[in-house]
DNA sequence: GCCTTGACTTCGTGTTACTCGAAGGCGCTA
DNA sequence: TAGCGCCTTCGAGTAACACGAAGTCAAGGC
């Protein structure tokens, strides 16, 4: 059983955050010691990491919670969930295209600015 | 020159998102007609492009409106400029690999849920 | 036995980046 | 000249945290 500050750690998640996750129920049947503080298992800690992968695609808190509440009827409510998930599957692959181009972009500029620095200092070398 | 709306379409930001940007000074030398009306050229165009890169890259609204500036103090800030940019190819590469991890994630869940949901089908098809 | 430390708790306000809607100006068309 | 559409500003609302205050509890040191 892991406390909010491990899962912190291991989910690179800030102690605020899982509170604020736990206290919205997005983490079923989480667990408390006898002194009211969260106590996480293998299982909660997995939901946790599916409510962030949720979450990084654009769902809303609301919709998570409603995701999580679709768990919870039990293995009737999977054709819906299903459709969820194919929903945000869409979602995660435009998000990975943007990723792409982000990161070309970034590459290009830092070349462009690199060039541009060398090419100032070869000049200063000219002139001496 | 292009109206706001143009625009919204063009980036695939909306009205709203571009009027707050171009107020709070992220799209440098913008231009206006004869009734206060935003218009944008292709080089304004261009700077909204990039600073929805640099946010999307987590940059904050404040940071990118000193990184304008630093752009508007002209070639000497170029070095600072590479240090950001650099900083931030390194976010956006983090972000690439994290993007890839949750289509993974999603296409796992997909598949889960698409083999319950055939198993449940077959199994009634036995029963009849 | 008391006190400090440290990790947790709740609660309530603050912040960021939009997001929305109201109220109004301008020009075009019927 | 009335209405429509497209723009404007401005101010309030919202989502998802972020943060700090104030309090609880158990263990360890003196």
């Amino acid at each position: 059983m892991y406390t909010v500050k491990e899962i912190a750690q291991k989910t690179n998640l800030t102690e605020h955050t899982i509170r604020y996750y736990t206290d919205k129920g997005l983490v079923p049947n989480i667990q408390r010691d006898k002194h009211n503080n969260r106590l996480f298992d293998e299982e909660s800690l997995n939901w946790l990491i599916r409510v962030k992968y949720l979450k990084d695609c654009g769902m809303s808190i609301k919709d998570i919670k409603h995701f999580v509440d679709l768990y919870l009827e039990g293995d009737s409510s999977i054709p819906l969930r299903y459709e969820i998930i194919l929903k945000y599957k869409e979602i995660a692959r435009e998000q990975l295209e943007e990723a792409i181009r982000r990161v070309e972009f970034m590459e290009e500029k830092a070349k462009r600015y690199h060039r541009i620095i060398n090419q100032v200092i070869s000049d200063n070398r000219g002139a001496n």
